[in-house]
DNA sequence: AATAGTCGGGCCCTTGAACT
DNA sequence: AGTTCAAGGGCCCGACTATT
């Protein structure tokens, strides 16, 4: 399995966290990304940004994130926007990000957490670099990129993970790595989606969703038994073999609930 | 001066229509 | 049917601005 391939995409915008709040708002069931832009256009709420940069937000980095899968993601996180704590809609973005732009999601699983998991506090721009380059000898991308893209590219993925919350923010080319588990609300979110998605028990235990969350598959275990305390499904785990009871049918009955 | 992030141009690939 | 052309969009990258 090859993977979808690394592009420069997040060039066009980091985590864009305000951004894609205000667009949440603005944006209703049926708008495509041509009409989102017009609406944002002229809702006044971007005063600042020119057509060319608007274009970047919306076309490149909001419909790619939250417009795909017949808009599903931005519908739920606009019901969950104003409910849940910011925080935990952060988790859901990153995850929709990450799918968006494959790269974010390989540096987080392949270098930020076994970072973290090593006792490490810090990652620099160069361990984004040579996490790019790595990349592109493997073939990850349509061809090798300039010098100039990979020194970008590499700032954007430390940028973006501190967008989300999992590194230290601010201007620095070496980021503080800061405390990051994931929410109840993104784990019970992510583990309807996924099941409701006809993955089986097993396979979204296995998910590389969790990843994100430097969590295997004991760990996403450990996350639904609390969520079980909860009320929000059934665990039953004996030995080996674990059978999920799914309260809910439909993520609109679950976004209800976790709001 | 160095670094991060924004902005906008342009290449190129894909798609679909128009034309042999 | 096969080819050519035009349009649109994805992707890359240089220029620019802001911040330190």
């Amino acid at each position: 399995m090859a993977g979808a391939p690394y592009t420069t995409q997040l060039q066009a915008g980091l985590g864009l966290v305000s951004e894609t709040k205000a667009l949440l708002d603005l944006w209703t069931p049926g708008m495509g990304a041509g009409r989102l832009q017009e609406v944002a256009r002229e809702s006044g709420r971007f005063p600042t940004v020119t057509a060319r940069r608007l274009r970047n937000i919306v076309a490149e980095c909001f419909a790619p994130r939250y417009l795909v899968g017949g808009a599903a993601p931005a519908a739920h996180l606009k019901k969950l926007a104003a409910s849940i704590p910011a925080a935990d809609l952060l988790q859901l973005m990153l995850v929709f990000t990450c799918r968006a732009n494959p790269i974010l999601g390989g540096f987080i699983r392949e270098v930020y957490w076994p970072r973290y998991a090593g006792g490490y506090t810090e990652i620099s721009n160069d361990d984004a670099k040579m996490f790019v380059e790595r990349a592109i000898d493997d073939g990850r991308t349509s061809k090798r990129w300039s010098e100039t893209t990979v020194r970008r590219v590499s700032g954007y993925l430390t940028g973006c993970c501190a967008d989300y919350g999992l590194l230290e923010k601010g201007l620095r080319s070496t980021r503080r790595i800061l405390p990051y588990r994931v929410a109840p609300t993104a784990a019970g979110y992510l583990a309807y989606e996924l099941h409701l998605a006809g993955l089986g028990d097993n396979a979204v235990l296995a998910h590389e969703d969790w990843q994100l969350f430097g969590m295997g598959r004991e760990d996403v275990l450990d996350e639904l038994k609390r969520l079980s305390l909860k009320g929000l499904l059934i665990v039953q785990a004996a030995g080996d073999v674990v059978r999920i009871g799914w309260k809910y049918q439909t993520m609109e009955a679950l976004c209800d609930v976790i709001s």
